[in-house]
Parts: C-alpha cells; structure tokens; sequence
DNA sequence: GATCGGTTTGACCACTCGGTTAAAGCCTGC
DNA sequence: GCAGGCTTTAACCGAGTGGTCAAACCGATC
C-alpha cells in the first residue's frame, strides 16, 4: 500500500483527460488527435495509449464524466423529492429538474454540443448516449406519467422529447441567429434568464392544458 | 450551343453530389472522403476536384441543395398565405408552416442530423447554416410577433427556437430511446403522426395561453 | 548496490487523407 | 484526317493519423 508512488496517483492519466476535455470544447471531434492531446496535456503521445488504450477509449471517458455527473445531479434532485414532506407537487418536482438540467448546462457549456453532436453525428459512442439518455427519460417520463396518458398528442413522451428539446436546443441554436436578436450575446446572464423562464412557462402551461383536458383524457 | 456534347450534361458531376449525399446519410460526416465519394458514384477521385474543387466545397454544395429546398418551400407556403383571401388566420399560419417543414424533413431523413452536425459539430460551415436559419427565423418570428412581445418569457423568439427545437429535435432524439418506448419504430407512420399530432397540439396551447395573458402583456 | 516493476520516451510503422499533375481519351468542328 | 478542347485516368506527393515497441528512466524493496 505505498501511496506517495510517484508524485500524484494518476495525474498524468487525469492531465490527459483534460487536456481531450478542453480540446473538445475549443475544436470539436475532428480535432481531438492523440499528437493534440498529449502536445496540450505536455506529455508523451504514448502515454495516451498507455493509460486509454485508444483514442476513441479516451473520449469515451470524457463523455462519460460528463454524462455521470449530470445524472448524479439528477439522482439527487429525485432523491431529494422523496425525502420530503411526501407531497412535492408534480409541477415544482418537473420545475426543480429543469433547473438542475439548466445549471448543469450552463456551468458546462461544451456538455450539449458534445452530447448533440454524437446524437446526431452517428458517432460510435452511441451506445453510452442511449443509456443515459433513456435513464433521463425513464425518471422525467414517471414524474410525467401522473398527469400525462401514455400514448396519443399530449403523452409523457412526447411532453419529455419537447422539454428536453427545450432546454438542449437552445445553447446550441440560440448563437447562431445573431446578437441582435438577444441584443448582445445569447449566452449572457440576462439571455439564459429569459429562456429559463421560457421552459418554465411552457411546463406551466402545457401542464395546466393538460389539467383542463384530463378529464375527458384524450 | 452544342447540348449533346457528351453523354449527359454534368452527369458524372451529379453523380459524385448524389454519392456524398447517400455517404452522408449513411457514415456521417467523418465517413465522406474523397476517395469513398468517388467509389460509391464509380467515378475517379480526381474527378471530385475537377468538378469541385475540394472536399470541403462538395460537402458544402450537399448542404446547400437541402437548404434551398427547404427554403424554397417555406416560401411557397408563406407566399400562399399572401394571396389567400388575405385572413388566415395566425394559428392557421402557424400550423401551415409546421406541416411544410414536418413533411421536408420526413421526406429528407437527413437534412436534420445533417443540421443539427453542422451546429453541434462546430462545423466549418457555420456560415452557410446561419444564413438560413436566420431567414427561417425572421420569416416565423415576423408571424408570432402579431402575438408576442418581442422580449420576455413568451416573447416570438424564445417561441421560435422552442417549436423548432420540438420539430427537428424529435428525428434525432426520439430513435434513441429504444423501439419499446414507440411500440415500434420511432419513424414509423403512427410514431410520426403522433408527434405531428403533438406539435400542432403544443403552438395552440401556447397560443392560447398567449392570448389568455396578452391584456396585462406580461 | 543490485534488482524489479510501473512509467516515460522517441523512433518507427502502415495507412489514409486531400490534393496535384501529366498524359491519355474522346468528341466536335473543320 | 487532323487539330483543339473538355473530360477522365493512374500515378504520385507530403502531411497527418492511430498505434506499437524496445529501450531508458526512476522510485522502492531487498
């Protein structure tokens, strides 16, 4: 059990993690070469290989950091609903997810571009997308399923497709319509307010459609 | 002005666009090399310089053919509503546009992975893609803004982003949540019809509401 | 001091990439 | 037939890729 080994436990292995992180962010999928990597993380190319086995191994860790960590958020968020006083209404317990959904975005800028990018990429990391994303839904679309019907115009899954569409969408759409439309940057603080208000009008409302229509369910 | 000059006019040179379309549609956009472009349209690679110049040109000439297409329809329909009997209603707008833009991308698989790519992926063609979605925007926000403020919670471009976010998010998204959440297919007919269903059931939802609030305008 | 195992290194490999080029093919007008 | 101009071809290029490997390094144990 020798732990001071060498310097730190893993700090090149994590060095190298970050470095694919931050390189993600500045240039995008095609640019994430092991020559970039270890060049940004000041280490041996090899060293790559020797810690991640591949290239593709190693953006898998990176997405997969991300992807853990907002789940874990999520977990808590739900974990938290339970512990309570056992009657957390279904429209704060939807609004208390989008925030954390929100925030998580917003202090992790690259996350949707890196998640809409291998959705939509046909990247080969699919299979880790699916399952985290069917665990969002399958959390979002319970809490859904107490007001919503399960199939037909107003259904949980169409409502969970819509929401979370609602929040990803925008940090990657929003941008590009120009800073005249958010009369400065669209990812400014008074911007990201604005939208955050917007999902929860559209939760609010859609919720109170829904209320106004259940009785006649369909 | 000699027309049969050889064979067909720009038929290799066709070919090689439908080549990198199918390539695209199928492999993403890491797959479209030159040399693969020019095996799948049976073609010498030289040729795609020939005709194209680059990669990079060809790439974008794919994107614009979708894009023009795209906006060529929307056009036609707004321009339908211009020589109606010069009352349809807003609503009635709204949902024209929907449909036209439902049944472009229904009919064109890839155009929305293909968007999406370009805005996610940090692409190199930004500029070709911002052109164009900012013409959609300022057509459809010219239309929400007899409704909505032009800033605020409802405001017509948080709206804009919001039901295009719901049209175009659903081709990537909703396949991925697995055949047994859809009964089926994500993309069958029923599937579709159900989220067509949805959409047109979200815009007047929330132009009810819309209309509900507008006396105290905020 | 010798040894041993995990770590780090630079050199190297086969391969693919976008792109070029010079020559050949081929069709047309004379 | 021949001249001239698009079109098509195979061969080639330099650069960059992911990945390997044997040797060197280095800290800990005996």
């Amino acid at each position: 059990m020798a732990r001071p080994k060498k310097k730190v436990e893993g700090e090149r292995a994590a060095a190298i993690l970050d470095a694919a992180d931050a390189l993600l962010a500045e240039v995008g999928y095609e640019g994430i070469s092991a020559r970039a990597v270890a060049e940004r993380a000041g280490v041996n190319k090899a060293l790559v290989f020797y810690y991640y086995g591949s290239v593709e191994n190693l953006f898998e860790r990176v997405l997969e950091r991300y992807y853990t960590a907002h789940g874990e958020l999520l977990a808590r968020a739900l974990e938290g609903f339970r512990r309570a006083p056992d009657d957390v209404p279904l429209a704060e317990r939807l609004h208390g997810l989008i925030d954390v959904y929100l925030d998580f975005i917003e202090h992790n800028r690259l996350y949707a571009r890196l998640v809409q990018q291998q959705v939509s990429g046909g990247g080969m990391h699919l299979h880790l997308v699916e399952r985290h994303l069917r665990a969002f839904y399958d959390w979002t679309s319970s809490l859904l399923a107490e007001m919503a019907p399960a199939t037909g115009r107003a259904s949980a899954r169409q409502l969970y497709l819509t929401f979370s569409a609602a929040v990803i969408n925008y940090f990657t759409y929003a941008p590009l319509l120009g800073d005249d439309v958010w009369e400065g940057d669209a990812l400014s603080a008074a911007a990201l307010a604005e939208r955050r208000a917007h999902v929860h009008w559209l939760v609010d409302t859609l919720l109170a459609a829904l209320a106004a229509e259940k009785p006649d369910a369909r």
